[in-house]
This record gives structure tokens, sequence and C-alpha cells, in this order.
DNA sequence: GTTCCTGCAAAAGCTTTGCAGAAGA
DNA sequence: TCTTCTGCAAAGCTTTTGCAGGAAC
């Protein structure tokens, strides 16, 4: 299937976001770059197609998508805030040379084992975040 | 073993960090309160006895001591950086609801199973930040 | 004596807020 | 038409930097 304007619309859509230019063009930014971009490589990406953008308009934009779940922010430091547009259970790896930030699987039966992590019976868990750092295979090849 | 401001110097002369009045407190505190304060935390339990402590100290020192892996740097959400004296493999929960970070155990076979986590042969991994979020047990039955 | 640390003030960097004009339904 | 969004400017917060005086070795 062909992503176009009018799916990015009707996801939108579903997900009770009103579909302004601004909304439909950062949804497709994320889609066509998951490379768990910042706000400002985001503003400056898009601000050639649309010299009107505002990084206020990012901003507002990319909390509306985190609140109704249609992207996850990540908190690899706390420099800037990272959006991802895959919101299933993964994990992230940072590498800490070149700072690419990597996805990589996770085997949900495993994960699900409840005595991977104990102590927490009776919490209610909202979002499991995997998080590791290290230098990653390309920068070790160097 | 009773922890006296002897044993926090040495502490830190093992870590080749060189043992100031103001490290030796800051040390102190982190060992005696093991919730994962924030910089304004410390800076202000510290301030009665330390009039003349800066914060500029404080956020010193939590550089050098995490430089020197004798804490953790813990990234919870990007407003501010919380740090953990307990250096083991653990995990973390914060209640959305009362903002407490709790600690968790984690099986440290099952975590090595080279089958949970796919796609990261051939990456160095440095560490394992594994931070979960949700309602806590005190929380949910309030 | 030399090196490193402390603490003040100022600056930097990311994010939020207030608000008037514009766009969407 | 009514509601919601955009984008500008300003403010808010956490963190960093520069530097002079002070502490550690």
């Amino acid at each position: 299937m062909e992503l176009t304007i009018e799916n990015f619309k009707e996801t939108l859509v579903d997900y009770n976001i009103r579909p302004t230019y601004q909304r439909i063009k950062i949804l497709e930014y994320l889609e066509g770059n998951k490379t768990h971009p910042t706000v400002d490589e985001i503003y400056h990406h898009l601000y050639p197609q649309i010299p009107t953008l505002s990084k206020t308009t990012v901003y507002n934009t990319l909390r509306s998508f985190a609140d109704a779940d249609l992207v996850l922010e990540l908190h690899v430091d706390n420099s800037e805030v990272r959006f991802d547009i895959n919101t299933e259970l993964h994990g992230h790896f940072l590498c800490k040379d070149c700072g690419t930030v990597y996805d990589f699987e996770i085997n949900t039966e495993k994960i699900n084992d409840d005595q991977l992590f104990i102590g927490l019976d009776d919490f209610s868990i909202m979002s499991k975040n995997i998080f590791f750092t290290g230098i990653c295979k390309k920068c070790k090849n160097q």
C-alpha cells in the first residue's frame, strides 16, 4: 500500500487529531524517517517545504501525537526529547560514539516471564522502556 | 559496618575523587537517601548544614561521581536528572500518580538470555536501562 | 607551591505560555 | 459561525560556563 496524504489524514482522524497541513507533514516525516528525530531535526527538515512553520507547532503537534499514543517519546539523555512512530514494544540502543539510536527487537514471550522482573506484584505497568547504550557494530569496525 | 565520614572519604579516594567536604556530604546524603534525588533535592537537603553550598558544586560533584561510575544517572523524563547510588543492574518504576521512583530486581540469568533481545549481535553493550511506568501498589489501593 | 575545587553570576539550551490572527469543521 | 490551531515573542527551567578566591595535597 502506498502512503499518500490521504492516508496520513485518515490516520490523524482515526486518532481524533484534526488533520492540519502541518500535522500531516510532520506525520509524513516521521513515517519516512524512522531515526528517532528531535523537534529541532523535524523542524529543520520541514522548514524548506513549509517556510511559515514554527517550532511551537512542532512541539504542539508532537505533544498531541504522544497524548494520542500515535508516537512514543524517547528520553535517551536529558538534552532533547526524541520521537518514535513505532509504538510497538521494542528496545533502543544509543551508540555513544556516533550518536545513532537503533531499534532492536524484544522477544515478547520472554519479556513477559514473571520471574524476569521481581518486586512488581500489584503494580500496574503502563509502559516498558528498554534502553541500552554502548558502541554499535559500525563504529566497532572502524 | 557503620558508615562514618572516614568511610566516605575512603570510597572517594578509591574512585580517584578528591574527598572535599562537599563531596563527602553529598555521598553521605546519597547513601542515606536512596530515593533517586534530583540536584535540587540534594541541594536543599544539604543547604542547612552547608550554607555556603552552591548548586554548581552539586552539579560538578554528581558529574564527577557519574564519570567515575560511583552513581547512575536516571533520565525518567526530561525534566530533571535523578541520581542512584546503586550501580548494580536493577530496574526503575515511576508511579505516574505519586511520582515515586521505585527500584525493582532483575533476574540476571534471564536478562542475559541472548534470545531476549534480538539484533544486537556485534554491538558492545555498556549499560542496560530498564524503566517502567504505571501505578504503584500504594496508589492503586487508595 | 601547584593543582584542583568551590561558588557566584551570567549565559546557554530546550520547552512552555500567552495571545492575536488564521484555518478547519 | 464556532472551535481549534498556528506562529511569534517572551518567559521558564534546568544545566553549563567563566573566573577569582580558596582548599587539598
